[in-house]
DNA sequence: ATTATCTATAGATCTATAGATAATGC
DNA sequence: ATTATCTATAGATCTATAGATAATGC
């Protein structure tokens, strides 16, 4: 687990790999694919076209790498802000309001995670497994009520994933209210009684600064 | 609105036109995306090459018609079924219940379906605006409560396709199970009360007639 | 001296069209 | 005679690699 700190080559490898997962992540959020020439990548990303085969050996590859860059930095993101707070109710509903959020605070992750092959849906990946946790925790709590846990988890990822996708789409929409709305109807989903899933949804959010995507 | 039927030529043309649809649909399917060449397209629906520009111009609009086809197919499917159900929640809630259920019965369809370019995801087309008429109707008979119809309709087919995504992901589900479990969770959404939305997860399905997808 | 990046290009696609063939309509 | 389908191909990409250049490490 010791880890020797990068030297400069090392970093300008990083950078370069950076820059490319940078690139596509920006294609993918503005197109919802990865359909352009390698050389439109590079170009995208500064870097010279045949350096693309010392990072990746397709386009399917770095599409891969881009999406699960994004899922980390935004796991990593909900994590450093939410270290503090105990209930789990609280933390499950908190990263769904700032989840929401995204499309207006960080229009390329949000995209990126909404289309990125399901990667928000799949139970294993990124935030997902923290959800899971949340979710079990806050049902040993008393505080949801659920049969399946792996169906509201799936449940909960496709409301978080629509209702991006409703604001995404309507430039006029009013995204924090549509993200809270949203969790509500999550949190009612669960079993909880009104007035303390009004109270939750109310709470102010911790001070939002922006994760860090690449080096 | 009156049309003349069409006649052999029509018919021959149609038919070559249904075969690029339905090959592009399967693979759309297989795949998650079109990314194959047009030669290959046309061999797998066993038409000329040439035959393909007399009837799309692109990849892209094979794509889109044959995402719109299988909307226009599956509402209308729906439709048909429950033509003369009264009750607007059930409607909604055994409309939910079957198209969970495509996944096992219609699987090209449901893949479809699921990652159209968030096709279910927008309100305007194919069954999303029936949905919202049942929505509004339940909610003026007093058996649905929500604030908002476009967040609601946006939650309901995000839990839609997560659920179908996770029986997609998981050979071993069962997916009548899981589906019925979506709804009963989406009508709990709904502020329905715990009896009733059992009891309309559990009523009998209308007989399943696969829906008419080509010529 | 080593390692990564960059430039240039060969070979392999892939698209779109033009012209030939086959099917239908009268 | 008309219209759609099919076959063949020119021209335009696009990928992957080889060799040259630049940056780093010692």
């Amino acid at each position: 687990m010791s880890e020797r700190p990068p030297s400069r080559g090392e970093r300008r490898k990083l950078r370069t790999r950076a820059a490319l997962i940078e690139a596509a992540q920006e294609i993918y959020a503005q197109r919802g694919d990865l359909e352009v020439s390698i050389q439109q990548i590079t170009e995208a990303a500064d870097v010279g076209f045949g350096s693309f085969y010392n990072h990746f050996s397709s386009k399917a590859e770095l599409l891969d790498a881009a999406i699960a860059e994004a899922l980390e930095a935004h796991a990593a993101w909900l994590d450093g802000l939410l270290a503090d707070v105990d209930d789990p109710a609280v933390v499950f509903a908190t990263s769904m309001r700032l989840t929401g959020r995204l499309i207006r605070t960080r229009p390329r992750m949000a995209r990126v995670l909404m289309s990125g092959k399901g990667a928000l849906l799949s139970a294993s990946y990124g935030h997902a497994a923290h959800a899971r946790r949340d979710i079990e925790a806050a049902i040993a709590a008393g505080r949801f009520v659920t049969e399946d846990v792996g169906v509201a988890l799936a449940c909960t990822a496709g409301c978080l994933i629509a209702t991006m996708h409703l604001c995404d789409v309507d430039p006029q929409a009013s995204v924090d209210d549509i993200a809270d709305q949203s969790v509500l109807n999550v949190l009612r989903m669960f079993g909880m009684e009104e007035a303390e899933a009004r109270r939750i949804v109310a709470l102010p959010l911790p001070v939002d600064e922006p994760p860090i995507t690449s080096i």
